[in-house]
DNA sequence: GTTACAGGTTTACACTGTTAGATAATACGC
DNA sequence: GCGTATTATCTAACAGTGTAAACCTGTAAC
């Protein structure tokens, strides 16, 4: 039955070549350009044929959004493999999403709904934001130092409005070539905020 | 000629009127169910007539934006009149943000592209963050330990971060009840900010 | 060979921001 | 008061948006 797997294999890519699409008109000319039409032309479709694999432009966006917090969390399992210590693990935590806020801004964007990219749907923010225990951010705040859940659980906040704050903020208000000078502030920022943990 | 000034009178009111229906809207569906057409509808107007008081719908929500800077520096002057200690006064600064972000928060989505509000100007920004010596919270940071310009400019980046962080945080991950409750956390990050100044 | 179906397209609807052209309402000179 | 000039406003239209329904078309099954 190779018909069927082939037929598989080219969903599969054509799934895939949207969400690229995507994220290239985004990257070239903001959210606010990226159209079902722009892509279907891109990939040489219809524009009704994206429906067969989103159910709408907004269950795009979401899966870009997942796949974004997912390839945060393949970084932050990385750091947790090669570093021990908390300390250490966290600073790297912080650079993980800075890499990720530079290099891939357009995702950055959707997962945040900046700068005109927008989905509706909260769904990854109560799994990201209310994963206590088993997020890796969270385990290294509660390694730190012995404490209530609830304390670490305002730490955990604390730590996403921190980063999140200054990813965002230099993205929005600096242009792109002063983006990189402001690491050395956001890595020092990161490891303050730390230090301030033990 | 009293028939001038009140056609004067007349305009300032429409054009008023047009930026509240917008942000009415903006409070009650979000920013991107605004539209020209149902401003228009509200105000009893055609469509076209709103291009007599703004060349786009980019410089209706610049001015939103403009506006929302300016309520805040007209907040900062208050606390600055009221006050001497710039401690006291970035805290006062810090909740005068909080105030405003939780109150207005379609204002504060328009000041900083949040949450399907885009406004492609990035003015607003360039002359906000790069104000310094004229700056209220660049003047407090400056005022509580002499310091380089240049490290002042650098707190004041760091100011904003912070702040903006936990209030755009906030406001996108938490639902509506729950923003208040983190009034404390917010207001705590920002007396440690300060005290780390010292 | 006919039927069933998946893959894809065309067409259409109800929106969007925005512009051009027509029209209604007003103010001014006589 | 009447005609004219100007201003205010509207209607119609264009190009674009997300999305749904209807239609075609080549392949598979019986």
């Amino acid at each position: 039955m190779g018909i069927l797997e082939r037929r598989e294999r080219l969903k599969k890519q054509v799934r895939a070549d949207i969400l690229k699409t995507a994220r290239d008109i985004a990257r070239d000319e903001g959210w606010q350009a990226v159209s079902i039409r722009k892509i279907a032309e891109v990939i040489e479709y219809s524009p009704p044929i994206l429906y067969e694999y989103f159910d709408s432009k907004d269950k795009l966006l979401e899966t870009i959004r997942d796949d974004g917090f997912s390839q945060l969390h393949e970084e932050f399992s990385k750091i947790k493999n090669l570093y021990r210590n908390p300390e250490k693990q966290l600073v790297e935590f912080g650079q993980a999403q800075w890499r990720m806020a530079t290099e891939q801004p357009e995702v950055f964007q959707v997962m945040f709904n900046l700068d005109g990219a927008l989905c509706l749907s909260k769904q990854a923010y109560q799994l990201e934001f209310n994963m206590r225990n088993n997020h890796p951010v969270w385990e290294a705040l509660a390694a730190i130092r012995p404490r209530a859940a609830d304390t670490v659980s305002k730490t955990f906040y604390e730590w996403w409005c921190l980063t999140y704050g200054f990813l965002a903020m230099t993205l929005i208000s600096q242009t792109r070539v002063n983006v990189a000078q402001m690491e050395p502030v956001f890595m020092e920022s990161v490891r303050r905020f730390v230090r301030g943990l033990m």
